[in-house]
DNA sequence: GTCGAAATGTAAACTACACGACATTTTCTA
DNA sequence: TAGAAAATGTCGTGTAGTTTACATTTCGAC
């Protein structure tokens, strides 16, 4: 890949935005890149050296699974989220592996060691790295003591609206969400089986509250949710 | 508070081992401190400046209350942690305290600015509070995979387990906890009532896996678990 | 267009766990 | 050292939500 085209894919990106163009391009020289379509796999291999991957298009899953086969989701990652090791030490007792959402998926990468080098010589990338990680912790934390206080209804409904709030386009209150979720997902995320959360699906289209298609997801008045 | 007292208390933390004795002490120019007893409440001023907290010495659990005064367990703070607004925005919806859950706790604090500001001038800690942040990040997620898919027991287990490993004083295969947690404490953490919770530990002491205590746990052999 | 797989819909039986309602024990405090 | 307040123990009852099991719909591949 042209070193131009890898300069621009990282140029936009918030957590960039202190470095100089020659700084960027520095680290343009060490990205790797991966790109997939929906449906496909991203293995990691976790023998190689730490990686830090940055999402620049699409949405994927992280799923691990257990000795009995179980998979649960560890993590979706959106448009500009960075993943993968953040601490130095890797998980060797589970597998994990990726899953792209949508139909076009690009991850770059780059090395663990050169970042942190990247971090030491410039002391405000730091900074904002660590705010991104701080807000993604928090958000964590939210879904967490809402996972184990409340029931399943409440928890779909405060998902959908997290959902909306983040990624949806508003018109007024009525809010519309690309769906890259199956319901088999969203049960996932929320706690449940895939058979109650269809049940409540349903429940809310009954009630006008939302539209639920495979491809979007409509919302007739966010306030109500 | 002395100078020379604050010093002591930053200076044998992980975190600061990278900075220089003046710097430490730099920094110690902006500390504030607070001592508390057992069962003791500590309320954060949400009007303040944003402040990190460090916690030196004892225990203390991060209650949030919602409106309909049901309380939720969002953090257990152990000796060492550092807390508080990691991001920059603060929640102004929810009101959070603190509770002291040993007899002797005290906290130091810094104002999140003057953090920032020494942060800049030391990458070096930058980097290590980075790692530091995607550690504890990394824990919450597992804890979170766990609640969603596991039964009260498993959880239970795993809780356990965890705690152990993470504080307790090993002897071979026989660790001792300290117990600074009650079981309707335990119960909140692994999201079930504190009647099962009761339930369930009866039942690992039937089963020889564990003693239960007040003031200390013991578990006879942490491969059973 | 046809076929098969994935996603969604529906319903009955079953079960883990919450919840209320106490008794008992331990710890704190006056 | 008594008496109150926490913490722990125990037991029904009720129910939300899982599980199993299959029907129907939708979508993508050929």
């Amino acid at each position: 890949m042209y070193d131009e085209l890898k300069y621009w894919y990282l140029r936009d990106h918030k957590l960039f935005w202190t470095l100089s163009i020659s700084q960027i391009k520095q680290l343009c020289i060490i990205v790797g890149f991966k790109n997939a379509k929906k449906g496909e796999i991203i293995y990691f291999s976790s023998s190689d050296v730490p990686r830090i991957f940055l999402l620049k298009k699409g949405n994927i899953k992280i799923v691990a699974v257990d000795e009995q086969g179980n998979e649960t989701i560890k993590d979706i990652i959106q448009k500009g989220d960075l993943f993968g090791e953040l601490t130095l030490e890797s998980d060797r007792n589970s597998n994990e592996y990726a899953k792209a959402l949508t139909d076009e998926v690009s991850i770059c990468s780059f090395l663990l060691s050169d970042f942190e080098e990247l971090m030491l010589k410039n002391p405000n990338l730091a900074l904002t790295y660590t705010k991104f990680v701080g807000l993604k912790m928090k958000r964590i934390k939210n879904n967490y003591s809402n996972l184990i206080s409340k029931d399943a209804k409440t928890r779909l409904y405060s998902f959908i609206k997290e959902w909306a709030e983040r990624e949806g386009k508003f018109d007024g209150n009525k809010v519309a969400i690309e769906n890259y979720l199956t319901q088999s997902d969203i049960a996932q995320i929320i706690g449940t089986s895939r058979q109650t959360t269809t049940l409540l699906l349903n429940e809310m289209e009954e009630k006008q509250l939302i539209y639920y298609g495979r491809k979007e997801i409509l919302i007739d008045d966010i306030s109500k949710i």
